[in-house]
DNA sequence: GGACCTCCTGTGGTCTAACCACACTGTAGG
DNA sequence: CCTACAGTGTGGTTAGACCACAGGAGGTCC
């Protein structure tokens, strides 16, 4: 049946059949988002290769956010086909990042890049506004310590990029957030005064929301851009970028 | 010494304390591009932990495009670190795509937005567009068939995406590309006239690389966006978008 | 009858130990 | 001097065993 023409896989390694054999029941629909996976000693025994092979398939999938895999029984066990490409683009800038072979002010910029199309692409009427808003009143709480903050931030911005309908886009965001995390953590210590620019980010998000509730899409671009730029250059990045869209 | 913290790690699979282990090397700069990685049985006994979730832990490293495993001894033997966003992030989005939860319209969306910024922001005086001229030329000789034409557009594309010199960009394009490579090509069955397309193609290309030469970024953004849509257009893709820099 | 407890089953997680194919390296032989 | 060949270290693969976990099917006790 399935995939007797790579039998002779003297190029492929096995682990590398059974992602084939994988993707191809992906595609066909044979497989979809909530379904399972056969066992691992099934499927090791279907595909006619040792458990470890189909063993390191799935964390290749699991690394890439196609499969969760869980031990026990019941709905929550075995291995499930979900879907979480931020996961995926999110570990892999990470480690790229660690190589050195990313520059941080390359995803900055990239960063405001997307954020900047999908402020400018997101509906007014677009669902996911209305979480922006609640983000933006909870980050308006006093006594927010410094993490709580930069975490209701970044849920603020997501929930933005995903106000433009766009998956990619959606998932690209998520994953440079995630991948500089940690960096712009460490950014906030060189903050002459944290309060200051709390209170100014907050009023720069009251902004932007409310350029894309008024559906003045260029507006809220150019807002964005500044908006994010602004944070690292006042917190030491030198940013070798300027405004991407609409100079 | 390294990693004592986390050896209780109740939470944490034994392949990701390897995968710690590495990245934090990484990030430390003890390991960097061009350097090899301990071979696995050395890691296995280093670490404490069995050569299986070494292998498992390399295998998803590998998958990200961070090292690259060769066997037998020699230059190109065992595992040496490498940096291929790329790879990661193009295998990504195609199991994704294959789980039908990236819309094959969001992709073309992404890569109109990343190109046309790319276009807007080349240098006139960027090497990489000697490249993208020569390969010009390699598309104007006859007698190309279809899958030779568009391996050339592909690398013509990069090549400008390149020009850009943001590092992320240029991988996110890449792996955009790749994830649909399959996709456009099965598309060239639905075009009326395969070789007035390839005319138009060329014509265009040349415009777009004459734009940026003449350091006219905007231009060359809108040609760019222009030349992707009407393409996937002409191809009868439905193309919810519309454009999206300077509509 | 109902609540609880225990064993059973199937899942992924880990480890050990062995073998293979490969590519270079050094040496012995021509 | 060159060739042929055994040696060595690498990743690739396999088999088999054991563990922890979580639910389900029974039983047992009240």
């Amino acid at each position: 049946m399935w995939l007797d023409h790579i039998k002779y896989h003297g190029l492929m390694r096995t682990h590398q059949l059974v992602l084939s054999w994988i993707e191809a029941e992906l595609s066909e629909g044979r497989l979809s988002v909530g379904g399972r996976l056969p066992a691992e000693r099934t499927l090791a025994e279907q595909l006619k290769v040792s458990r470890t092979s189909v063993r390191e398939a799935i964390r290749i999938l699991e690394a890439m956010g196609v499969v969760r895999a869980g031990v026990g029984s019941g709905p929550d066990a075995g291995t499930v086909v979900i879907s979480d490409p931020t996961a995926a683009l999110g570990s892999a800038l990470r480690l790229h990042v660690a190589t050195q072979h990313l520059p941080v002010a390359d995803i900055v910029e990239t960063r405001v890049l997307l954020e900047s199309w999908a402020a400018s692409r997101a509906s007014p009427e677009a669902p996911e506004l209305e979480a922006a808003g609640s983000l933006l009143e909870e980050m308006a709480a006093v006594g927010l310590d410094v993490d709580e903050f930069l975490a209701l931030d970044v849920r603020f911005h997501l929930a933005l990029a995903d106000a433009a309908g766009n998956a990619v886009v959606s998932a690209m965001m998520g994953s440079l957030r995630e991948s500089i995390q940690r960096y712009a953590a460490q950014l906030t210590s060189n903050l002459p005064d944290w309060e200051a620019t709390a209170s100014r980010l907050k009023a720069e998000h009251r902004e932007i929301l409310a350029a894309i509730r008024n559906d003045d899409g260029d507006r809220a671009a150019q807002l964005v851009a500044a908006h994010i730029e602004g944070y690292y250059r006042e917190a030491g990045l030198a940013s070798g970028g300027t405004v991407p869209i609409r100079p």
